[in-house]
RNA sequence: GGGGACGUGGUGCAGCUGGUUAGCAUGCCGGUCUGUCACACCGGUGGUCGCGAGUUCGAGCCUCGUCGUCCCCGCCA
């Protein structure tokens, strides 16, 4: 075959009158009756062919079709003035063939290469041609580039990448795992991991002090744009370390990472507390791109004059303004009330335009002497009801409206670590607390001795990095006594001998000597996201799932055979 | 587990209040064309309207079920 000599960005101006020869796809074909142009395409580039009827391999390009795959010998040479394409990175030169070689036919494809349009299912399935596209083609490069960022900074600061197993054991906190059947030790089951968490911190207890991988995790749960059953982390730990280091370490990565790849600078990540972050934007990871920020107006002064909006014993009563003049229909101010009514929420609207005032609850305003400091046509939203339901809903409108609103568009990257997360919250399912985070958190010792009886007041070492309201990463102190440890796990249910059962040999390990440690988690395929602008993690996985799990490329899961079956001891009880 | 949107030639879409021949673009095939760059122009091919029931004289359209994709809630330490 005629080897390429050279890659298909290569060619330009330099190498007017060579010879070259490049392999590649045909993108497409302009027949023009005698002379012939083509575009030849590899990950590199794009470049123009010229089959000229006066030369012998003219013959040849009549079976020609868009998606074969080529090897093409001839000589680079300049357009003609008037015919460059600017469009074109090699658009002032074109290679005249002088010798063709087909090295593989192709059917007409299933989806358009050269065009964005196309209907997901079939993109799925012939993943491998929807990967040809350009933009994919372009986000797994770079997603490439950030690996090998990444794994570059972590190495010179002393990191060592350690492999942890993905055939491991099943753990009873979070995330429902994915059981792989053992048929060696029948009737049991292995676990895939949802992190590396205790053997990352097994490794800290054996002296490797700067940990980190690039890692799959796996977690069955329900998917979403941002979620899929299996993703990348950027699994990191630190032994001798604390929040600060962790923070100030990860902030580093992320300002290098923005610089070197993006070319933004990146200012200093401001810190905001979990509670903060709530009262101010009814989210544990805020979309700092716009602002309306939640506003108190709790206050007893008023509180017999603001008829059914007045808060009562231990509510809140809060407000935001519209950040824009966009206006809202009446059936979408509506349908936020209905929505705030079924949460046992009281919501009320008003507007001001012409210096007077309108909306739901316009009259109640008028009377008072509550100065919410609104322009004209300038619109409000209050709520009121129990307080963290307040914040919850109210920081749901306020994304609500900054989509509606089209309030993000084309703003630059924010931002922001989020801290001291409560430690544990109740699950109302199972009548629990849980730990938030996880069951290795550091919770903060002063709230565990203020609070022995109410874990929900107890806070922990953890924080999250969040960047334009994705949750990016996140991580915690962790616990490095067997005490403190077996304490949180009787806290949030977990009996002494069921700790043994599950974390036995972490809880021994803890005696031999465990270094304070601290450490975080970045999601990888997000950070590709959010860097690359895509709204879904499929743009930035090379062979994704679907919202059901599945894969239409490789249709998986599927069925196995009964023998299959019968060597792992596996009946089944659904139908077949 | 729940809510919503969608499913129509290879592909992307349109299809009125249910009315007889399912339309457009593109692709594909054939033809004309020697400077195109989403080449242009002429002609042609191509559809069990996701699947299954039902309502009706009549269903792409209405009803129920089912499958699939996408978005959201629950869930995701």
């Amino acid at each position: 075959m005629l080897k390429r000599t050279h890659k298909l960005d290569e060619i330009d101006d330099s190498l007017i009158g060579e010879k070259v020869i490049i392999n590649g796809w045909i993108d497409r074909m302009r027949n023009l009756g005698g002379i012939v142009f083509s575009w030849i395409r590899d990950r590199y580039g794009l470049v123009q062919v010229v089959f000229d009827p006066q030369k012998a391999v003219y013959e040849k390009v009549k079976r020609l079709s868009n998606e074969y795959v080529v090897a093409i010998e001839g000589i680079v040479r300049a357009r003609p003035e008037d015919a460059k394409n600017p469009k074109l990175k090699s658009g002032n030169v074109e290679i005249l063939a002088e010798e063709l070689e087909i090295l593989a036919e192709a059917k007409t494809p299933p989806i358009y290469i050269n065009r964005e349009e196309g209907n997901e299912e079939i993109r799925l399935r012939y993943r491998y041609l929807d990967l040809r596209r350009s933009a994919l083609q372009r986000n797994l490069i770079f997603r490439h580039k950030v690996a090998h960022f990444i794994r570059q900074y972590m190495n010179s600061k002393g990191f060592i990448e350690i492999e942890t197993p993905y055939l491991t054991k099943s753990t009873p906190e979070g995330a429902r795992d994915f059981l792989v059947p053992s048929r060696l030790k029948r009737g049991s089951f292995y676990a895939l991991p949802q992190s590396p968490q205790i053997f990352k911190q097994l490794l800290m207890i054996a002296g490797f002090d700067r940990y980190y991988q690039i890692v799959r995790c796996f977690r069955d749960e329900d998917l979403r744009a941002d979620r899929q059953p299996e993703f990348t982390q950027v699994d990191l730990e630190m032994s001798f370390a604390d929040q600060s280091d962790v923070l100030n370490f990860v902030s580093g990565l992320v300002k290098g990472l923005y610089e070197k790849l993006m070319d933004v600078d990146v200012k200093e990540i401001p810190i905001v507390s979990y509670s903060e972050a709530m009262e101010k934007y009814g989210s544990d990871k805020p979309d700092l791109r716009f602002g309306m920020q939640l506003q108190d107006l709790t206050c007893e002064k008023f509180a017999n004059e603001l008829s059914f909006l007045a808060p009562s014993e231990g509510e809140a009563l809060k407000f935001i303004k519209m950040e824009s003049n966009v206006s809202f229909s009446r059936k979408v101010l509506d349908s936020y009330a209905n929505s705030a009514k079924s949460k046992g929420l009281r919501l009320g609207w008003m507007k001001k335009s012409n210096d007077a005032l309108s909306g739901s609850v316009a009259k109640i305003f008028k009377g008072l002497e509550i100065d919410l400091n609104l322009k004209n046509d300038e619109l409000v939203i209050l709520c009121a009801g129990e307080r963290q339901a307040v914040n919850k809903f109210l920081g749901e409108v306020r994304l609500d409206v900054a989509q509606k609103a089209n309030l993000v568009n084309g703003k630059s990257n924010k931002i922001l670590w989020v801290v001291d997360f409560p430690m544990f919250e109740w699950n109302e399912e199972e009548k629990r607390y849980q730990a938030q985070h996880h069951p290795f958190t550091m919770p903060y010792l002063e709230d565990l001795e203020k609070y022995p009886d109410d874990p929900s007041k107890i806070r922990a070492h953890s924080y999250d990095l969040i960047i334009n309201g994705w949750e990016m990463g996140s991580g915690s102190v962790r616990i490095h006594t067997k005490a403190l440890q077996e304490k949180v796990f009787k806290l949030i249910g977990i009996s002494e001998n069921e700790a043994k059962a599950r974390f036995g040999f972490f809880l021994e390990a803890f005696e031999y000597g465990t270094p304070p440690h601290a450490g975080f988690a970045i999601g990888f395929d997000r950070l590709i996201a959010v860097m690359t602008k895509s709204s879904s993690l499929r743009d930035v996985i090379a062979f994704p799932k679907t919202t059901s799990g599945t894969d239409l490329m490789v249709d998986a899961p599927s069925t196995v055979s009964k023998a299959q079956l019968k060597e792992l001891g596996i009946k089944l009880e659904v139908d077949e």
